[in-house]
DNA sequence: ATCGATGCAAAGGTTTTGCACTGAC
DNA sequence: GTCAGTGCAAAACCTTTGCATCGAT
């Protein structure tokens, strides 16, 4: 299982498991399907419950294995808003960088994308980008900001 | 344990854990010099085995209430880099926000800080800051700035 | 003296591993 | 027919909880 990761994802990644050099089965097309259509960031067993319903045989494991070979390859994104379980989302690429935004109420917990990047934030994300490649030599290829703070209902509670 | 989240760090934390209306015990004061001390992101177990050279009879369970407190007071960061456990550090307030940046290798899963921010990019953080202030009524207290990719070594490697 | 804080042991929950079987190539 | 991929059960981990005890105020 070796990661091809740099590459970048293909175009149609369902039928490109073959090239990567994995073989194309169920559990990885309804994995990579559910992942797709995902409203939200949804955590492994979101995903296995989903799929069950389609494909009942498949195992927690699998999805595990399959996500594992995904972040491998650059099509998936784990991230984590400590609660405990990780989530995972499509990398969905912008300019060279998949770019991801996050809010974290450290309140209640609750968390959602704002994927509402500016041009101008963009820009920044990207020379940010050149300059650890510069002094680094650290090549990105996905980047997450994840704001922590209090949402509008915890305020009011206050 | 009600948190105070949003008050922001005393400036002299160890006795001001008073201040909170906490008491000041011996196994909080440890947990606070590890933290200030330490050269990296340091996880739960680590934060223990340097507390237990001090002090023995300190427990893993207390690191972890410990932890939880500062969190909620906005003296500590929880961070995660995908390795299955948490790391915490200290949350360095600049310009009104405690903002990190850390890159993670996704292939040998290493990590480090890049806590170079330029004042360019602190302005876009700030105006961030606002939009989602307007936009969501949501109050940032600190940001991650999470870049993954390909350390050198792993990119010479391929 | 009170009641918050602690440590231990046990529980809880997520993720990983071992192994025999299955199915894509 | 091979061997990568799978599912199950068990293991491994990290983190949290219950409870009796300790100690800061």
């Amino acid at each position: 299982m070796k990661g091809r990761f740099g590459k970048g994802p293909p175009e149609n990644w369902p039928s490109h498991f073959k090239g990567w050099g994995y073989r194309v089965t169920m559990p990885r097309r309804i994995i990579l399907q559910i992942l797709n259509n995902a409203e939200k960031h949804l955590s492994a067993e979101e995903i296995y419950l989903r799929a069950y319903k389609i494909y009942p045989a498949i195992g927690l494991t699998t999805v595990y294995r399959t996500l594992d070979l995904l972040i491998k390859n650059g099509v998936v994104i784990k991230v984590e808003f400590g609660e405990g379980r990780a989530r995972y989302e499509l990398a969905g690429r912008v300019e060279g960088i998949n770019c991801h935004q996050h809010l974290v109420c450290m309140n209640c917990r609750t968390f959602f994308d704002s994927s509402e990047l500016t041009e101008e934030d963009i820009n920044v994300i990207k020379k940010m980008k050149e300059k650890l490649y510069r002094k680094y030599g650290f090549s990105v290829k996905s980047c997450i900001l994840q704001f922590y703070g209090e949402c509008k209902d915890c305020q009011k509670n206050e």
